[in-house]
DNA sequence: GTTGTACTGGACCAATCGGTCCAATGCCTT
DNA sequence: AAGGCATTGGACCGATTGGTCCAGTACAAC
């Protein structure tokens, strides 16, 4: 498979372009981060650049994915057939541990977690994040089906509306976290992580009065 | 006190403005809603636009005040210092049901509420709803505070966390509903309101175990 | 009819955007 | 020394942005 033509920038200032341009685009979304301001300050020309990469969208795919390689082979790791209602918690408590793990030592994925909710709820461009989005929600969807087959989620409500506001939950968690990273020691995040993770299991257990 | 130039605007052309610009600045966000386009939707010159608003920024804040004044008045009327333990889920839930009701009678106020949304995680245009959000953030934090000093609501998260997840949970429920709002029966929808609310308690409510 | 005021059409501005192009480098190979 | 190729600086492009300016028009008051 050919590589990407970036791979033969100098490592350094492939990483250096990475890590402003994640910013950039973390902070002002994809239309209004500017091109100009990330190559100027990390005192790139115009066509160097685009020796590169082919426009503005590469860049910002090719962020997302340096970013996000390791993520993508630590938790997709889960066995959904394997789940019995006896494991299920505790495996989802653990993937929710070893993701906060890889959240821990990468912390490019941060910017690029921040750039992705950004760019999630902009009719403009989640076009370019949708189909990890999508990904992602089709694998949630098979957990929770999973969950409802073992007798361990909830049924009353809409699957459609559950995926919804788990992910509306997750999302802003994560926002808030993201938000005030930098202000919490390790054991801090890991005690947040698991109290909000109990909001999860709070949401998904059935009522006892039903079924 | 002095009313501002743009009502003396012709009613209709003013009313199809802020709907146009509403739209508009709630699909693209605040910097990137174009002016231009606006104005060129409904047929009107830079000139006159400028005859009627000082700039850009002016015209976004009229069209938040325009929709905005009805729901100002209808749910603030809680007396937070009369709830008791006894009444306060019931008061929540007969607001929740007015609440609900003005939403439905002004449609507007869904494409404002959608640009507040849409404004408060860009840092370069947040500055321009954030009075509007901390009085509605802040009303949210008496409510949750009363609650929590009767016992009804949980302590063991920050208060901020509870905020947003709270918030978050309400915009992801409301828009799933409107996009459905016509395959729905009167009775599914009261069914569907009523589980939905059930989230919110039991979101709210204490742990057994805890204090 | 003349004057004053409210309003409008449209040319124009500087700034910024993503992207193109080409001549000039530097460096490696022969 | 010479040729070839990867790389670069920077001028340039068309489009779009929010905003300005002014000449003109419509209309009411006198």
């Amino acid at each position: 498979m050919p590589q990407h033509p970036s791979q033969k920038l100098d490592a350094n200032k492939r990483q250096r372009l990475f890590q402003v341009s994640g910013a950039e685009f973390a902070a002002h979304g994809f239309k209004l981060a500017s091109l100009n301001r990330i190559i100027s300050e990390i005192g790139m020309s115009k066509s160097s650049f685009y020796h590169y990469f082919t426009n503005k969208t590469d860049l910002f795919l090719q962020t997302i994915d340096q970013a996000m390689g390791p993520v993508l082979e630590s938790h997709v790791t889960i066995d959904i057939d394997a789940l019995t209602a006896e494991n299920l918690w505790p495996s989802l408590l653990q993937m929710a541990g070893e993701l906060m793990e890889t959240f821990n030592s990468t912390p490019d994925l941060i910017v690029v977690t921040r750039m992705f909710y950004r760019c999630m709820d902009a009719p403009d461009e989640c076009e370019l994040v949708a189909p990890y989005m999508q990904n992602f929600t089709g694998w949630l969807a098979q957990i929770i089906q999973r969950g409802q087959a073992l007798g361990k989620f909830r049924t009353d409500l809409p699957e459609s509306l559950l995926i919804d506001i788990l992910l509306a939950m997750g999302m802003s968690i994560d926002r808030w976290m993201l938000a005030r990273w930098d202000d919490f020691s390790l054991v801090e995040r890991m005690n947040i992580s698991r109290d909000t993770f109990d909001l999860f299991v709070q949401l998904l257990t059935p009522k006892a009065g039903n079924t």
